[in-house]
DNA sequence: GAGTGCTTGTGAATTCATTCACAAAGTAGC
DNA sequence: GCTACTTTGTGAATGAATTCACAAGCACTC
């Protein structure tokens, strides 16, 4: 019925759910780009590998978005997504900690493709102050709360060595930003009100080496 | 009863209850920096963000570690962790694809601690092939079938752009490796005994974006 | 060695997520 | 407009993961 439904989360989504909407978006973008004008649940399952069941669930969620008989329009399904997933509007974003993992991240594409804009990076080696990370300032970590009054960014990224992580954090925290992507490999405790994910690359390893122990050769 | 039991998983393990055994064993690795002998299931529970319960049923799955009144063997309990994880020996790893991420990569030091050698790099662009990242000789992509067969790598690590991922993969696949960690940011198609873990950073940032949009402020 | 206190290990209960299965609603052909 | 064919949206059924709750086991004291 309500095509544009959009009803707001009426009881919580699951993680998984959300994880696969942005699969579900990403190849609507690339049916988008390839000019196809609708869609099946069998065929998003197909390609992200799970069941069409599925798929027509997760997007139960959030409304009505498909024709019976036909499927789902390719640009109105994407636009639907992008609206639930938040990419409706630009992101400001700080990253923290200019090392290696703070270049690789300030380098990468997809960021400002969906509107994630860097606003500035810190440091607090006094060599890296002042230079840059792929055409981005890197600020003094001294200056971070005055500039969060100014810049309000809404996400904080942590490219920072995994012994201040938590420091960080707490101060990121106190600064008001209730967004947080984590890259230290540790376990980080965050007010209830703060959304913290962690990419941890030693844990995804460590289940490679599990399988490969377990279910192996 | 059998406290070195590692009874080899029974049932299916949940790739949830693999992640929080590499939690705990992160805790345990620093208890026992810090000399500490024993562990009580709620205090891995409190730091690792869930329950006691849920820690000592982790552990159920793969026998009987503790001692009742007493709690955990911070030395026993981590060795059996590391045995169970598939960390007692070593892994040999390629990384494909000599770019940001890459480096990023090679540079990590907990790769080495935890007993991964990074073996060799390989990236098709002439410009950087003989090269070297961060002390790890980058070869020529051409090269990988044959030297596949010398070094028998375990693990291979994608750090390629996403178009060419899903054709490394096809690669990876047919050379015998049966372990990869892709951090390209799209979901691949493997054979059934292949594990492939992927790290997608797009995908947590639209977990953020979606958590401030919908339980956001 | 009986009593107290603490913590594990684990079935049972519960909660959460996925899959099933089918009525409802659309298209297309004639 | 009727029939045949598709595909959605969704309750109900199933399956998986987490939490509860408590008996069993060990350390320590007296």
């Amino acid at each position: 019925m309500n095509s544009q439904a959009l009803s707001p989360p009426v009881k919580r989504i699951a993680d998984s759910t959300v994880r696969r909407l942005s699969i579900y978006l990403r190849f609507l973008e690339e049916f988008e780009g390839r000019g196809l004008s609708t869609v099946s649940s069998e065929e998003l399952a197909r390609r992200g590998g799970t069941t069409s069941a599925q798929v027509r669930k997760d997007l139960s969620f959030f409304g009505s978005f498909g024709k019976r008989g036909l499927g789902y329009s390719v640009p109105e399904l994407s636009t639907s997504l992008r609206e639930i997933l938040g990419l409706g509007r630009g992101w400001r974003v700080v990253i923290i900690g200019a090392g290696k993992i703070g270049a690789a991240l300030a380098q990468y594409r997809g960021f400002r493709q969906r509107g994630f804009q860097i606003v500035a990076a810190y440091d607090s080696n006094a060599e890296k102050i002042g230079g840059t990370l792929e055409g981005i300032e890197i600020r003094d970590m001294h200056r971070f709360e005055a500039d969060v009054e100014k810049d309000h960014p809404e996400i904080a990224v942590l490219a920072v060595p995994m012994e201040h992580a938590q420091a960080v954090l707490d101060r990121v925290a106190r600064a008001g930003i209730k967004a947080v992507l984590n890259f230290a490999p540790v376990q980080l405790h965050a007010p209830a009100d703060m959304t913290v994910k962690t990419v941890n690359m030693a844990m995804e390893l460590e289940g490679l080496t599990f399988a490969l122990t377990n279910q192996g050769v």
